[in-house]
DNA sequence: TTGGCAGTTCGCATGAGATGCAAATAAGGT
DNA sequence: ACCTTATTTGCATCTCATGCGAACTGCCAA
C-alpha cells in the first residue's frame, strides 16, 4: 500500500477523512509484513490509542481493502489476514507457528493446468492465481 | 476418499462404530467432486434421513479428514469446502458463482521462489503446495 | 475563524460458522 | 440377548465479522 503521506491525499481527493484512528492504522499498516488480523491490529492500535474501537479497525481495512490498498487473505483456519503488499506474490504458511511469509515465484504461468474432466477445458478464464506453500519455517524445523 | 464399503471395514477395524449416518454420508461424499460445506451436506443428507443432526455431520466430517478421507480448504470466504479426492490436485474457484473445480497442474516442482528477504533463503521447509486460480467458469464468463 | 454538512467512530446487537458438553441411544463383540 | 463403548443430538458457547444508530468530528465554505 501506500505510504501514509499518500493515503492521506488519497483519502482527502476521495472526500474520505482522514482521522487520527485512520492515520493510525496506515502507519501501523506501512511496511507491516506479519500480515496481521484485524485483531493484532487492534491489540497494537489500543496501545498508542486507547479507546479506539474494534469496530473502526475492521472499517478501515475493509475500505483499505477495497480501495485496493490491502490485500485480504483467509488461510486454511482462524481470522482473515491483511497485506499491505499489493503486488504479484505469493505465502508461505508455517504449520506449527502459523507465521506466515511473503515470498516470489517464478513460472507461474508456466504450470500447465489440465481440469478433471476434458470436457472442461478452455472452459475457465484465469485471473489470479494465488499459491500458498505449507511447511515448516526455520525456528519451528529446529523446534521438532 | 475409499468407498463406503472399504470405509465401513477401515471404521470397524479401528473399533469405531458404522452408523446409518455415517453410511449415508459416505456415500453422499463418495465421488462427489461439488466440494461441499457441511451445512451443504447436511441439507442433502436430511433429505434423505430426516432428523439427522448437523453436529452429525460436522463430527464425520471433521472424524474423515482426521484419517486423511478428506481434505478441506478454506475459499476466501464463507464456510470450509471438503473434498473427498485427496490425490495431488489443486482448485479452481469461479468469482462469479463460487464453483470450485478440481485441476491438474504439472511444473509445480519446476516453480522458482525466492523469499522477501534473502536472509530468509532456504529456510523454509515445503511439506504442500496448494495453488488456486481464481477467474470465471464458462457459464459466468458468458453472462457478463 | 466559525458554522455546518457529511463522513466517522463506537458500542451494542446480530449473524454465520464451528465446536464443547452431557444425556440418551445404538452398534457390535461376547 | 447383553453389556460396554462409541455415537448421536440438541443446546450452549465461542470466534470472527458486520449491521445499525446516536454521538462526534474532519474539513470545506463563507
Amino acid at each position: 500500500m501506500r505510504t501514509p503521506a499518500e493515503l492521506t491525499t488519497a483519502f482527502r481527493s476521495l472526500g474520505l477523512k482522514v482521522t487520527p484512528q485512520r492515520q493510525l492504522l496506515f502507519r501501523l499498516l506501512h511496511d507491516n509484513t506479519s500480515h496481521p488480523t484485524a485483531e493484532a491490529l487492534f491489540e497494537v492500535a489500543s496501545a498508542q490509542m486507547p479507546g479506539i474501537s474494534l469496530r473502526t479497525v475492521y472499517q478501515t481495512l475493509t475500505d483499505l481493502a477495497g480501495m485496493g490498498e490491502l490485500q485480504s487473505f483467509a488461510f486454511g483456519s482462524g481470522a482473515i489476514r491483511f497485506d499491505p503488499n499489493v503486488g504479484a506474490h505469493h505465502h508461505q504458511v508455517c504449520v506449527s507457528c502459523d507465521e506466515i511469509s511473503d515470498v516470489y515465484v517464478d513460472g507461474v504461468d508456466q504450470l500447465n493446468v489440465s481440469p478433471r474432466n476434458a470436457s472442461d477445458a478452455h472452459s475457465f478464464t484465469v485471473a489470479s492465481t494465488d499459491i500458498v506453500f505449507r511447511g515448516r519455517c526455520v525456528r519451528c524445523a529446529n523446534t521438532v
